[in-house]
DNA sequence: TGTTTTGGTCTTTTT
DNA sequence: GACCAAAACA
C-alpha cells in the first residue's frame, strides 16, 4: 500500500517522449475505427447543440477524444479553441494524453480541465475588473469553515442554534443558485433566513479582504463577470470555439450558465446581454454527454434537470443514444438495469452487451462488518490462487468513508495490500495545511485565514490576547490583519513580550516574501519556511511520534513542489496564446500555481493506475461509491448493502434522496466488467454501539436468479456474536463447520441473545410530552417537548435541577419509564 | 501563555 | 469512538 501523493492533471508524457510531436494527421479511418453508428455521429456531428446520452460503459470518453481529434484534424480547428470539461484532473489529463495521441503535440494547448481549473484560469486574467488582485487565494471547505466561525463570532450568533457548517451549505446552495448575498438578503424570509443572509454578506465581506474566494465562487464570480462585463464574455467566446462537457448529468446551476454564457445563440438568446458596441460572436459548437441516471451529486447543487431539459434550453439541439455496453457481462447490465428500473420519473434507456453472460453474481451475508471484510479478503485470495483476478484487479466500494476502516483493519492482518482512495487526503493533513498556509501567506499576505493560522504555528508566544490586540487595531485602522501585525507597536495593550515575537514572525515573512520576489524555486522557498520557521525544528524535537511522519509527509511535499518547479509544462507561459496577454500574471507565477494546483485536487486523483505486465499483482483499491463514478474494475465488491447504511439513513424518508442513492447503486452495479460481489453485515456497529441493519432495497431489486448467495441470514446464528472474541482468534472455521456448532449451542444461548438483540437494535424511544424518563447521568427528567422524528427527534427534557436539556434522542442515553 | 480536560457533536456523498 | 472547541488548570 504504497503511499502516492501525485499532482493531478501532470501530464504523465515527456514532451520529448512524445510519440508524435506537432502536426501528426491522423486518416480519417484512423480517428472513425472500432466506432458504433451513434458514436460516430456523435463524433463527426457538426452545428447544432448534441447531447450524447451515454449509459454507462457505452465508449464515452472514447467518443470525445475521437470527436476532439476530429474537430482538430478534420474540420481544422484550432487547438487552443477547444475546451472540454472533464469531472476530475485525472480524467483531464489522461484525455489530453489520448488525444495527443492521435494529433501530436500540438493538442497540449487545448483547454481540458474541470469546471473549477477552468474558471480559475479565466478569473486570473479578469478577476481585477471586480476589484480582486489575480493572485487570489482559493479557500477550501476547511478555510471556508475557520473563516465562517469568526464571522459568527463576530456576529455573536449562537453556535448551537447557527452552525458554521450548516450557514456555509446555505450560502453554497445559494451561489450555486447564482444569489449573491445582496440576493440573499432580499430574499430573507423569516429571521433564520436573514441572520443567515448576513452571515453570507460578512463572509462575503471577509474574503474579499483577504482576496480570497471559496470553490462556489469560483463558478458564481465567472459568471457575473461574463454578465457584467459583456465585451468580456464575448472576448472568451471568440476564444473556445467547440465546447465540450463530459458528465453533464452532475452540473449545477451555475455550471450550466457557464456553459450557455459560452454557448447560447447570442443572436436569438434574450438572457445574453450585449456589448455596447452590440457585438455578438456567434456560438460555439457544443456537446455535452452524460446520463441521468448516475446524477449522484444533487446533495452539492446539481440539477438532473439540466440534462432532462437540454433540448429545451437549447433550441435546435440533437441527440444521440449510447446504449451498447462495452464494459460489463450481460449478467451485471441486467442487475443494474433492474435496480435502476425502479426509479420513477427517467428516461427509458436499457443497456445490453454482446459480452456474454458471465459469472453470476456473489452474495455474502456477514455476522458483522469484520465477518463481511473477511469474507472480501478470503475471495480476492481466492480469485488470485485460481489466476481469475490480481489483486489490482479489484476495487472494494463502500457508500461513507469510515467504512474503510474495517477493510483496512482486516486487510492489514492478513496481508492483502491496498490503497484507500479519498478520505483523509494528504493534503489535508495538519502539518501540510499549516505548510501551504505560509506559501499562502506569503503570496497573499491579505489572507487572514492561513496567516492567522500559521500566526503562532509553531508556538513562538503570540497568544489569543495578542491576537485580538491586533485584530482591533487592525479594525480600527481599516488595514489588514498582516499591515496590522506589521504595525503592532502602535496597537494599544500589547505585552512587550508578545511585541518582540510578533516583530520576529514579521521579519521571517518578509526575508520569506522577498524570495519569492526573486524568483527562488518553489522548493527551494518550502524549505527555508519549514526551517526558518521552526516548524520542522518544533517537530523534530517533539517525542510524539506521530509528529515524525509529520516530519516524512513535508519531506514529501517538498519532493512534490520540486517536481512541479522542474515541470516545463507547468511554468505560465503554458498558455501559448497567452503571450499577447497585456496584462500578464504578475510575480510569482510558479508558487501560486503551485497553490491553485494543490486546492484544486480531487480524491479521484490519487487512483493508482492499473498495474503494468502480467507479473505485477497490483493492490486493492478500495474507495466510496462517489469517488468510483467514472472508473471500471475488471472486479468489484460493493459493500455494507444495508437499508440505513445504502441507502443511507438520511434518505430513507425522501423520495428524491432514495432514487438518488439507487442512482449511487447503479453507478456501482455498472463498474464491474467480469465479476460482481453484493455483501452485507447482520451486525454492524456504529459510534461504538452496535446496530442491527436489514438487507438493503436494492438486494431485493436484483434479480432472484443472477445471484449465487454463498452464506444467507438464515445460516449465520446468535452464538457467533457473542462467542466474536474467540471466534477472532481460530478466524479458520468455515461456514460449514460454523453452522454445526451454532445448531448445537443455539438453545443454550437463547436468552443471552435476546439481551444483545435489544442493545443492537436500540430503537429511538418514541416520546410524547409529558411523559417521563431515566437518563444515564441526568437522573429523572419530564418531556417538555419533541421535535421531529424518528431518528432525527429532538427532545427537550426537563431534569429539574439539572436543568431542561435538548437531546438527539437517537444518541441521548435515555429510557422511557 | 500554554497544556490538559471535558463535553458536545457527529457520519453521507466532494469540487 | 474521534474530533473539535471552550473551559479549567498549571
Amino acid at each position: 500500500m504504497s503511499m502516492q501523493f501525485p499532482i493531478p492533471g501532470l501530464p504523465s508524457v515527456e514532451v520529448d517522449e512524445a510519440p508524435a510531436r506537432g502536426r501528426r494527421r491522423p486518416s480519417r479511418d484512423e480517428l472513425l475505427e472500432g466506432l458504433n453508428e451513434p458514436q460516430r455521429q456523435a463524433v463527426v456531428h457538426e452545428g447544432a447543440p448534441l447531447l450524447v446520452v451515454a449509459g454507462a460503459g457505452s465508449g464515452k470518453t472514447r467518443v470525445l477524444t475521437r470527436r476532439i481529434a476530429w474537430l482538430i484534424s478534420e474540420r481544422n480547428a484550432h487547438p487552443g479553441s477547444v475546451l472540454a470539461i472533464t469531472f476530475t484532473n485525472k480524467a483531464a489529463a489522461e484525455m489530453r494524453e489520448r488525444v495527443e495521441e492521435l494529433v501530436g503535440g500540438r493538442a497540449k494547448i487545448m483547454w481540458v480541465s474541470t469546471f473549477h481549473s477552468a474558471c480559475v484560469r479565466i478569473l486570473r486574467k479578469e478577476i481585477d475588473k471586480a476589484g480582486f488582485k489575480s493572485s487570489f487565494t482559493i479557500y477550501d471547505s476547511a478555510d471556508s469553515k475557520r473563516l465562517m466561525t469568526l464571522v459568527c463570532r463576530d456576529l455573536d450568533l449562537d453556535v448551537k442554534r447557527f452552525q458554521p457548517r450548516a450557514i456555509l451549505n446555505w450560502i453554497s446552495n445559494a451561489k450555486n443558485e447564482l444569489q449573491d448575498y445582496e440576493d440573499a438578503v432580499k430574499d430573507a424570509r423569516n429571521v433564520q433566513e436573514e441572520t443567515y443572509a448576513e452571515a453570507y454578506k460578512l463572509y462575503q465581506e471577509r474574503l474579499r479582504q483577504a482576496n480570497a474566494l471559496d470553490f462556489d465562487d469560483l463558478l458564481m464570480m465567472t459568471v457575473h463577470l461574463f454578465r457584467a462585463f459583456p465585451a468580456v464574455r464575448e472576448n472568451w467566446r471568440r476564444r473556445f470555439r467547440h465546447v465540450l462537457v463530459d458528465e453533464y448529468q452532475d452540473t449545477n446551476h451555475a455550471q450550466y450558465a457557464l456553459i450557455h454564457e459560452l454557448c447560447a445563440d447570442s443572436l436569438e438568446d434574450p438572457l445574453l446581454a450585449p456589448t455596447s458596441g452590440g457585438e455578438r460572436v456567434p456560438p460555439a459548437e457544443l456537446m455535452v454527454v452524460g446520463d441521468a441516471d448516475q446524477s449522484i451529486y444533487a446533495f452539492r447543487g446539481a440539477n438532473i434537470r439540466n440534462i432532462m431539459d437540454f433540448e429545451q434550453d437549447f433550441p435546435n439541439a440533437e441527440t444521440v443514444m449510447l446504449e451498447q455496453n462495452y464494459r460489463s457481462t450481460q449478467t451485471i447490465l441486467t442487475a443494474a438495469n433492474s435496480v435502476i428500473g425502479h426509479n420513477d420519473s427517467r428516461l427509458p434507456k436499457r443497456l445490453w452487451s454482446d459480452a456474454g453472460d458471465g459469472a453470476k453474481i456473489v452474495g455474502y451475508v456477514g455476522d458483522d462488518e469484520r465477518d463481511e471484510a473477511r469474507f472480501v479478503a478470503e475471495e480476492i485470495d481466492r480469485l488470485a490462487d485460481e489466476g481469475s483476478a490480481r489483486s489490482g484487479d479489484v476495487a472494494v466500494f463502500y457508500r461513507t468513508n469510515a467504512q474503510s476502516r474495517v477493510f483496512e483493519e482486516v486487510f492489514i492482518r492478513v496481508g492483502m495490500p491496498y490503497k484507500v482512495v479519498g478520505g483523509l487526503r494528504f493534503y489535508e493533513r495538519r502539518e501540510v495545511r499549516d505548510a501551504i498556509a505560509y506559501l499562502r501567506t506569503l503570496v497573499n499576505p491579505a489572507d487572514q485565514v492561513s496567516l492567522r493560522r500559521i500566526l503562532n504555528t509553531p508556538k513562538r508566544g503570540i497568544g489569543d490576547r495578542a491576537e485580538a490586540c491586533v485584530d482591533a487595531f487592525a479594525s480600527r485602522e481599516r488595514i489588514t490583519f498582516w499591515e496590522a501585525l506589521q504595525r503592532a507597536a502602535e496597537a494599544p495593550g500589547i505585552a512587550s513580550r508578545s511585541l518582540n515575537a510578533i516583530n520576529g514572525f514579521v521579519e521571517t515573512i518578509e526575508q520569506l516574501q522577498s524570495m519569492v520576489v526573486a524568483g527562488e524555486r518553489i522548493d527551494v522557498v518550502l524549505e527555508q519556511v519549514l526551517t526558518r520557521s521552526g516548524y520542522l525544528k518544533e517537530l523534530e524535537e517533539s517525542d510524539d511520534p506521530q509528529d515524525e511522519t509529520r516530519v516524512e509527509n513535508l519531506a514529501e511535499l517538498v519532493a512534490v513542489a520540486r517536481e512541479f518547479a522542474d515541470d516545463p509544462l507547468l511554468g505560465p507561459s503554458a498558455d501559448p496564446l497567452d503571450d499577447d496577454d497585456p496584462d500578464a500574471p504578475p510575480a510569482v507565477p510558479g508558487l501560486s500555481d503551485f497553490l491553485e494546483r494543490v486546492a484544486l485536487v480531487a480524491d479521484s486523483d490519487q487512483i493508482p493506475d492499473a498495474p503494468e505486465g502480467e507479473e505485477a499483482p497490483g493492490v486493492v483499491t478500495m474507495m466510496t461509491l462517489h469517488t468510483a463514478k467514472g472508473l471500471e474494475f475488471p472486479v468489484v465488491f460493493l459493500t455494507g448493502l444495508e437499508d440505513g447504511v445504502f441507502p443511507h439513513l438520511r434518505s430513507l424518508g425522501d423520495k428524491p434522496e432514495l432514487e438518488e442513492e439507487r442512482r449511487l447503486a447503479y453507478v456501482g452495479l455498472t463498474r464491474a466488467r467480469e465479476r460482481l460481489y453484493v455483501s452485507r453485515a447482520v451486525v454492524r456497529s456504529a459510534w461504538g454501539a452496535p446496530s442491527h441493519n436489514p438487507a438493503s432495497r436494492f438486494l431485493d431489486e436484483l434479480p432472484v436468479d443472477l445471484v449465487d448467495w454463498k452464506r444467507t441470514e438464515s445460516e449465520q446464528t446468535s452464538w457467533t456474536r457473542q462467542d466474536y472474541g474467540s471466534r477472532l482468534g481460530s478466524g479458520a472455521l468455515t461456514g460449514r463447520g460454523r453452522q454445526q456448532m451454532a445448531s448445537r449451542f443455539s438453545s443454550a444461548t437463547a436468552s443471552a441473545d435476546a439481551t444483545t438483540k435489544a442493545m443492537a437494535g436500540r430503537e429511538v424511544p418514541n416520546l410524547s410530552p409529558g411523559d417521563r424518563v431515566q437518563h444515564d447521568s441526568f437522573g429523572l427528567g419530564t418531556v417538555v417537548t419533541v421535535e421531529g422524528a424518528a431518528e432525527k427527534a429532538v427532545a427537550s427534557i426537563d431534569f429539574g435541577t439539572e436543568g431542561v436539556k435538548r437531546l438527539l434522542l437517537r444518541y441521548a442515553p435515555v429510557e422511557k419509564l
